[in-house]
DNA sequence: AGCTCGTATCGCCGTTCCACGATGAACGGG
DNA sequence: CCCGTTCATCGTGGAACGGCGATACGAGCT
């Protein structure tokens, strides 16, 4: 194989740069998206997991499961909360998978709720 | 009756300044209460009356149950929900009740929030 | 006192959440 | 090729959410 040492999955794709996200932070569609990302976040185990994604900077796998108090099902269906809410993505490397925050989302969550 | 106008419910009680929020925005205790006030503003409904309360900068009352698609038990319900987690305040008017938001729940969870 | 208006609460329903154990799928190593 | 590791998904049970109509409450008016 070309490649002696692995690559790291969670290595940014094209954004250096943070570009300024352009859409609204009021009316309906703004309100139903804050509603959305706000949801995702209303669960403590979840807080903690984003706690967890951010402090590690960079990405980390199901260390998760050894951080929480709770069952690997369990931390798996919160994970695919909050990626389902665009707030975490998982890149599969190798036979794990390494989370780590959208820091998009994240901001955009912020701007949302600063808007209030 | 001595005062000919009425007098303002939703007056500020005795807060001119913003006293800037001592808590910690980190920890386990943190991490409660911002999933706590994510998850009552989870909701879009909820998100639209808040935006209406911080709109009218000054305090409404019912009239949040004209603006909104929704039966009046189920506004009453969702504003319990916005009370309970504290961003809310209901002062009674007479036969009335008049809700505003409070400054201080909304400005803690703007640092909740900033702190992911 | 009785009435009315504005809210809150209750009871009911269907849906969704949260936790778990068990099972399944994908990858890497021996 | 099989096997262990890692993670996702399924199925389940109990709890909470979200909607509504019906009902109760409380303050003011006549």
């Amino acid at each position: 194989m070309p490649s002696p040492q692995k690559k790291d999955p969670c290595a940014p794709i094209t954004v250096p740069v943070a570009a300024p996200d352009r859409r609204p932070v009021e009316g309906p569609e703004a309100d139903e998206e804050l509603a959305l990302l706000a949801k995702a976040v209303g669960h403590p185990a979840r807080v903690q997991i984003l706690r967890l994604l951010v402090r590690r900077e960079a990405c980390i796998c199901g260390d998760i499961v050894d951080e929480l108090p709770l069952a690997q099902s369990t931390v798996s269906q919160h994970l695919k909360v909050l990626k389902q809410a665009g707030l975490v993505r998982g890149d599969i490397d190798g036979p794990r998978v390494c989370y780590c925050i959208e820091p998009r989302a994240l901001r955009r969550l912020k701007a949302l709720i600063g808007s209030l």
